[in-house]
DNA sequence: ATACCTGCAAAGTCTTTGCCTTAGG
DNA sequence: CCTAAGGCAAAGACTTTGCAGGTAT
């Protein structure tokens, strides 16, 4: 746990971010609760809460997001997204963290065994999932030599 | 396509929804593109844009969410979730539809066999995924006789 | 005929930015 | 010293709600 604020650390010097009070509060908060958290979860947390500003929690969690520290869950865009429920049909996304570009994914779903067994050994009733994938599409892609892209 | 169109308008009549134009237009629109849709992306789909409110669009997709016709993806509330992108470790994640609370999953995620095949077929470049399974959590489930919960 | 639904517009909430000050290296 | 970073406060963006009139059943 420790270890792992230290890490951080030294990883926030090696990318060039200055070693503020700030930074510390949230790498220390980040490491303890480690778990997926809110903007609103981070800023409110007593030690950020009355130690920094809410403007200073989100230009961290920018700079830490683009040095690769942090990652932003989910589909990109600051708004809600919906699909429809279809019967029998379940679907997972590919999307292009650059253009935003949704498709689905053909594969089948290799997750839903996974799905039972969570069932039964956590209690939770009316499970299901969401699995996306990210990455950066063909077009996105700095114009290499001679990659062949297999499909658009 | 069509099919699925004349599938979505019986399950909202039999929903006790009524068959108002925008209902049927926001059906259109969403059995069409079939990929997740901001509520901006649906509002601003030339078809809704030229026949109904941005409010009316909200409304129903909330009313079609309640019944099951919908989904809204990702973590629930209405924030950008962040977590620490720490070097080979990977999390899924468990969440309560009902609390919100948020576990890592214990299991070995069982979809980087799959991301391989994506990456290779798509030729989408630094890829990663998200997995995340939501349901009731033991605690929000209405009281029933004698179930075990296994885990808190 | 009535309850549900729509449109318009305003209010709310969380996010993002400007600007000046502070302080890390 | 110089420039990145912080604090405060205001502006933005998307979501959500109130209300009055329309309409499916």
């Amino acid at each position: 746990m420790d270890q792992v604020y230290e890490h951080l650390i030294v990883r926030c010097k090696e990318s060039g971010l200055r070693r503020t009070k700030p930074l510390e509060f949230l790498l220390q908060v980040m490491s303890q609760e480690n778990r997926p958290m809110t903007l609103a979860d981070l800023a409110e947390h007593p030690v950020l809460a009355s130690n920094c500003d809410k403007a200073t929690v989100f230009r961290l969690i920018g700079r830490l997001t683009d040095k690769g520290i942090v990652r932003r869950l989910g589909l990109h865009e600051r708004a809600a997204y919906f699909t429809l429920l279809l019967p029998g049909r379940h679907q997972d996304f590919l999307i292009c963290s650059s253009c935003g570009d949704i498709k689905a994914v053909k594969a089948p779903c290799p997750v839903h065994q996974l799905e039972q067994e969570i069932a039964e050994q956590t209690g939770y009733s009316g499970l299901y999932h969401e699995l996306e994938f990210f990455g950066t599409c063909p077009s996105c892609q700095p114009p290499s030599d001679t990659r062949h892209s297999l499909s658009a």
